[in-house]
DNA sequence: GATGAATGAGATTTCATTCAT
DNA sequence: CATGAATGAAATCTCATTCAT
């Protein structure tokens, strides 16, 4: 349903990806691949650190056979960040469909934004950090949505503070900023962190996170 | 003082860094301009979408005069890198200095994090997301002052909870990533938040991490 | 009768070339298929400027399904070339045939030259501007053929100016590549031209030319 | 004044270029030599069967420099193709300034649009063979510049015949085809006709067509 | 007969770097 | 100091061709 928002703008598009789109099982394993490799290197080493012959080696397949599952290396980038984008976009979805008071709802959204980079860091740690690289038309379409996104939680936190739930005092955007950037920062430590688990990181980010804007006892320190 | 720490393990030096280095006015001005307008460009495109051309244009010259102030692009990282360093090396140098206890150090260590981040986004964006690009020597270097760092602040952590002036169930590797995390995003969206002021972010991280982490009435919430 | 003076001197072939020329009509079909359809795209588009998906795509057939017509790309070239000189082998003989005055014999003459262009510009549009990209053996086979088309024609204009009916002052070898050069534009603009006969053309032609060579009242402005 | 028509439509281009259309004799000369070296390539080759080694090996310089003075294969393409079409603008200014009655005007016509097949034959052969490989935008442009001058000939036959200077069976639109034809053919065969002379070609031409289609008395022949 | 998948060879293009001036 | 000119190395991409099914 979500698929396939931005690859629709592309012009160009072989045959392997439009069959893998279209859902055939067999060729959206094997293209999958291709993308799980592409993913994987684009978070290591960058979009432009990236050769086609390094994702090409991740899948053992010589560098021109890439070209038979994508037309260029920013079709890769652009169907690597569409999923990405997609992790997000089902957050949203799950975001939209709480039911609790704000604090309940924060603690959703700080769980619901992780599930997908913790499911699939390599994407959306391409995602986050390859996006300006993309071109024009789905940079700009994909802005759009991950704006959309970052308003709907500086929408909730609003809602928070208006139903005297949330201090006050809370710069929204700002609170909104860094309840993502907070978050964002999952995929760049995440894979060295043996042993963690995705109920640990969300618990502890809500416990620091809640507790800070909640309404509650000021702390003494506070000016 | 702190300077050329990294630039030590180097082999090729071209004579105006040198001369920068050494202190002289005249150099160091030119030499900084260079600097700037590279780590300018490594932060927005990143380094290896960057081409020496892309530098020499910020400048106002030519692409081979680039050669007369850096012998290599990847010098240029290099010391581009090594002042984002700095930055956070005279964090470490402040926050050991502070003497308070342990809420008080994590609001200072808060502000001093922010300091080089608001001061200087551009060098300190590329050292957070381009040192991986940096030659094996000098990565590994940085990489080892890096965790020094990150280690002083979990140890302050840690302190604090053993003072009994932290949640006893925090876990300090994780709290400091997240410390980081949320700080180091700064640089990803300072530039597009007009009007804001440094004190104003510390402020509110404080205030949202402190209460987050001290002792205190535990929120109703929590489990 | 004609056919395959060329293609023997190829090593290889596929069956189905050997099929079609062999006579079987079910082949003979198929393949004259794929040769229109190279002839089209060669036209179009130049040899080099061709690609063997071009061809399959015209004929709405995958590219891998090309090499059972074909075994190369340039075999196809060479078939279709082929067929065009053996355009030009039927007007030679045509040519040679007539009994006539040299006048009577130039009007035939390009109307023998202008049949083939007429009836199949692709094919001999691809002869005339591709055959220069054939490989050696045949290159040279067809050009002397074509030679030996070329002197065919100047010889008749020759006999003709000995015979006293074509004027003295004639440079037969330039006027034979006029003649030639002026028929062969043809194809070049012939599908754009709707509605012209082969016959206007052929009139038209044989008009301009003729007059201008014949033996008459040396127009005023001859100097 | 005519230079550049196309140029300024090209998004890129490189510095060597723009110095060597502004009009520095330096620069002029050198970038010269590599317009002269590409026309030839690709009069002898086509576009697409010309690498930019063969050109670069022309030049004597390597495949990578080239690129210093042209951005793409295409841009020297579309350069050469603007100096082929320069010819045929010169010929058309000058064709217009012809004050003379029809018969002297079709002579002029044809030394007219000789003169620059004979000047340089690389460049016009280019433009003939290879403006259908050129992008769009300066395709079509060259396209309607071509248009127009085939109406002017055209346009100057159809006046000759309503003043009663030509035969008034003519077939204004073919005769023009015929005409461009045979001269256009020129550049195919010239370099290997040695000692030929322009005034030759131009006084052989003239009084083949131009006997051929004036007012005077009907060859016997003619039906 | 036909084709999906893959690939070797080669073409175009980019780019950091050098060097004479 | 600065730059025009050139280049080696490598990257992206194209394409004719092969082969198992």
């Amino acid at each position: 349903m979500l698929a396939g928002i931005v690859s629709m703008m592309m012009a160009k598009q072989t045959k392997a990806r439009a069959a893998a789109l279209s859902g055939l099982k067999k060729y959206e394993l094997r293209y999958r691949r291709v993308l799980d490799a592409a993913a994987a290197v684009f978070a290591e080493k960058g979009y432009h650190g990236t050769t086609t012959q390094n994702i090409a080696e991740k899948i053992g397949i010589r560098q021109a056979s890439l070209y038979y599952y994508a037309s260029s290396k920013e079709e890769l980038l652009e169907a690597v960040c569409e999923i990405g984008m997609e992790g997000f976009l089902e957050s949203a979805q799950s975001i939209n469909k709480i039911d609790q008071n704000a604090p309940g709802k924060i603690r959703s959204i700080i769980f619901e934004h992780l599930a997908p980079l913790w499911r699939q860091p390599n994407y959306m740690q391409v995602f986050l950090s390859c996006r300006k690289h993309l071109p024009k038309p789905s940079r700009h379409e994909i802005g759009k949505q991950a704006r959309d996104y970052e308003d709907l939680i500086e929408r909730i936190l609003r809602e928070g503070v208006e139903a005297g739930e949330l201090r006050e005092d809370l710069d929204c955007r700002l609170t909104t900023l860094a309840l993502l950037g907070l978050c964002n920062s999952v995929p760049h430590w995440v894979k060295k962190q043996k042993g963690l688990k995705i109920e640990q990181i969300a618990q502890q980010f809500s416990d620091i996170f809640l507790t800070g804007i909640e309404i509650g006892q000021p702390p003494e320190h506070s000016r």
